[in-house]
DNA sequence: CGCGATCCTTGATCTGCCTCATGAATCGAG
DNA sequence: CTCGATTCATGAGGCAGATCAAGGATCGCG
């Protein structure tokens, strides 16, 4: 089924003063396949929304009625028990369309972890868009199948892996994710609360766990906000339980 | 994103002696879309395979060579950790797709739990039919969303539920989707051990907790595969924590 | 640069579920 | 039917991670 490559097809550049001419995440977000003209009815059919951490983008059920595409910052899908216990059920990176449901509200309440940038489309718009453009169903199979596979994983490591292979794993998905600064200086946007429940653990065994990795040498705390790995060997044995 | 409405849409009968005449579950799998001619062609693409319980059906890390349609029995998908730990990320139904990927090699191991009868097509000719059937991709699209939707639900039972909590949940899916028969008997096709591997839990937490709701009497075990909810309210409020 | 708020770390203790062990119920084969 | 194999139930004890508690680091703001 393979409808598209790892990377979307490239297309020619859009004219300076084309509404998505400085956009730095065309070629990744679902826009990506589609050409100068469709590009702009598309984009025309919606604002740019922006929103600082903390706010919430789309609260669950909510009638959804609007689609966006990530453009800059980072969300997490969350969902709330009734007592309060959260789960977080993953996060979006530039790139990633928000809105893959069937159902009339969502199931998932969508909040800004860091200030934000999306494209919004009315959803009647854009189930016309989808209609008349077959390379943007494809896509959006594409990345709802994606999804489907890494939520399945996510299942795996929920389900049986201890809190060292849970906190390894994490880490090792945030290194392939976030941007590499010099010196391999990794970005954790991520607070220790969300990391716990996207983990389903509590924050001071995330806490603990990742001062286990410091003392064994495994990776080294660089500030708050950013780590780096020591030896990449040991945390891959790690995540894997070995 | 309205694409498909809940049940498939209503097609005129097919002739005796087509292929998928006397299929149960045409209208509830993706061939659903499809009209006579086209469904004759789909099917003619691929055999009829059948396996007994405990057989594997497609195997984790094989090449993704074919995609299935299941018209009766029952599936999981499981994945196995190098140390023997196995998480079921879900099961299949009659009437559901298996093969919804765009990797290369399939993430999951597919087997059948009871004797399990499935269409199977190859993959390049089914991307064929899906390139000229775009209510085909359209369905296909809806069918991943709802697998989505669902494992993201899963995620908060593994991630935040208690093991009764996780029971109780897994009872109630189960009285939705098996054959209710006299009585409101409800069938369980689901060994202790294939619980236990789906909920997170070990089997004798999982036998433990069936045993609560007994005494309870929240339900009462018919037989060791069936059982009758006698408490629904209970068992719903039981489900969600409160 | 001082102050409160927030986030993070670390220690001590508790507990829900796991592990280990055993026997009972059920099932299929002969 | 009987017998062995498998699945399920249940008890006793242990442990990974939760909970409770306290202090330290970092950040935003006047």
């Amino acid at each position: 089924m393979n409808m598209m490559g790892k990377i979307a097809p490239a297309l020619p550049d859009l004219e300076p003063g084309h509404p998505c001419f400085d956009c730095a995440v065309r070629e990744l977000a679902v826009c990506g396949v589609l050409e100068a003209a469709a590009l702009r009815a598309f984009k025309s059919s919606g604002p740019t929304v922006h929103y600082k951490a903390g706010d919430t983008v789309v609260f669950e059920a909510d009638e959804a009625a609007n689609v966006y595409s990530l453009t800059a910052g980072l969300l997490r899908l969350s969902k709330l028990l009734p007592d309060g216990r959260r789960q977080i059920a993953g996060f979006l990176f530039p790139g990633d369309f928000l809105g893959i449901t069937m159902e009339e509200e969502h199931a998932f309440t969508a909040e800004a972890v860091a200030p934000s940038t999306l494209c919004k489309f009315p959803r009647s718009r854009f189930d016309q868009m989808v209609a008349s453009n077959p390379q943007l169903e494809r896509r959006l199979y594409a990345v709802a199948a994606h999804e489907l596979a890494a939520a399945r994983q996510q299942l795996v490591l929920l389900g049986r892996k201890t809190a060292t292979e849970r906190v390894a794993s994490f880490l090792l998905m945030i290194s392939g994710r976030c941007t590499t600064r010099q010196g391999a200086e990794i970005d954790l946007p991520i607070s220790r609360i969300d990391m716990a429940d996207y983990l389903g653990l509590r924050i001071e065994t995330v806490s603990r766990e990742i001062s286990a990795l410091k003392v064994a040498r495994v990776i080294q705390l660089t500030g708050r906000q950013t780590f780096r790995i020591i030896d990449r060997n040991r945390l891959d044995q790690l995540a894997d339980g070995e």
